[in-house]
DNA sequence: ACTAAAATAAACCGAACGGTCTTTTTTAAA
DNA sequence: TTTAAAAAAGACCGTTCGGTTTATTTTAGT
């Protein structure tokens, strides 16, 4: 047996793999919409190897948007520790949902609003899943209004919970009618109209 | 062969009620969700009934479409029409919206936030009718801003277009969040910063 | 009441579905 | 290099899929 300290398994790779294949497929195609079929054409596997390391396609499903949410928690997580000040983070976020559309990190669009709006009435699982990655974005938001406030950089009455919700609504709501129109246009109005609603809502 | 012209055939009327019948199945399952199944189950025939009125699935998804975002056009569209002012107009789309989750017209939520969601990446068809429904719903709101504009009520530099697509995205994303969380609140904070944002942003 | 047409039921189609099982291949420690 | 275990292939399972076809029933004008 192979050494399990060192790095990923053969097994853990493989699994990663499909994870990482089958993503993109359910971003577009969503759960009832992809078949097994897609995953083996995706990953290369054939049905025998894929579930080997997956006990049902739900199970695939969960992961890959597991995953997908990850790529793009990271990102953002990313481009909000490399700014110091609370505005200059919440403008990152901006900035990065800006480039969503042209060059996603997952093909399809946003994977929470495709995975909440398929879900929420057929897969609890999924939709449990979806709500877990919410509340972390709504709470890094608020947080970061948050850090503002308490610095002297936001308003003190600034309502930090409220405004994540408009921030979240907002980008989901803007992700939804440029991908419906395939133009860019709405995002950007709604993400400048949040830029605005820094200056006006928080900033002192 | 019965008389056409006094009211609507036996066949036409049937084939209204699989549209009626099917169209919150769709709107809570979505196209790829929804079996044949689901939809002889829902509508009480056969396949061979349906398929009598039907050339596809395809085809029923897209008229139960149809028919849902006419049920809230024709809602929205009623609320407008009762008020005279437009900012009292803009007010009546937003409460419509405020009972939108607890006594939906369709089962399910919006069903242009659902089908836009599904069909973007998969469904040509069912992306250019969101599209359809979606300019309508622009319109209708940008030209409430305009006749605002131009009876003194608003400002004479109001961005109507820009309001609309505000309007839309913030009502869709926070319908979006409160199906998702099964929790009214997001929404209402939605339509509570439209309310302010009529007056803040519109109003003289 | 008769009748032709319209509407529906029900059996049926091949294909694709998610998932299992057995066999073969690959892997990596000894 | 051997070998036992892990991984993957591929045939196979019953079921359900969307859709068709044919037989039966219902409809409504005469």
């Amino acid at each position: 047996m192979m050494n399990m300290d060192v790095a990923l398994s053969k097994a853990e790779r493989t699994r990663q793999l499909i994870i990482e294949r089958a993503a993109p497929v359910f971003n577009q195609k969503g759960f009832a919409g992809t078949s097994m079929q897609d995953i083996m054409a995706a990953s290369g596997l054939t049905k025998g190897g894929i579930y080997g390391h997956f006990e049902s396609k739900e199970e695939i499903a969960l992961a890959a948007f597991e995953h997908s949410a990850g790529v793009i928690t990271r990102m953002i997580g990313e481009r909000v520790a490399s700014k110091e000040s609370a505005s200059d983070k919440l403008k990152a976020i901006l900035q990065f949902y800006k480039t969503y559309l042209f060059s996603p990190p997952v093909q399809g669009g946003c994977p929470v609003l495709n995975t909440a709006v398929e879900a929420d009435d057929t897969n609890p699982l999924l939709r449990a899943s979806v709500v877990k990655v919410l509340n972390r974005l709504h709470k890094a938001v608020a947080n970061i209004v948050l850090q503002g406030i308490a610095g002297g950089e936001f308003r003190p009455e600034a309502d930090a919970h409220r405004f994540s919700i408009l921030f979240v609504s907002m980008i989901e709501g803007g992700v939804m009618l440029s991908k419906a129109y395939g133009d860019n246009k709405y995002l950007n109005v709604v993400i400048s109209q949040l830029e605005h609603m820094l200056v006006s809502e928080l900033q002192i």
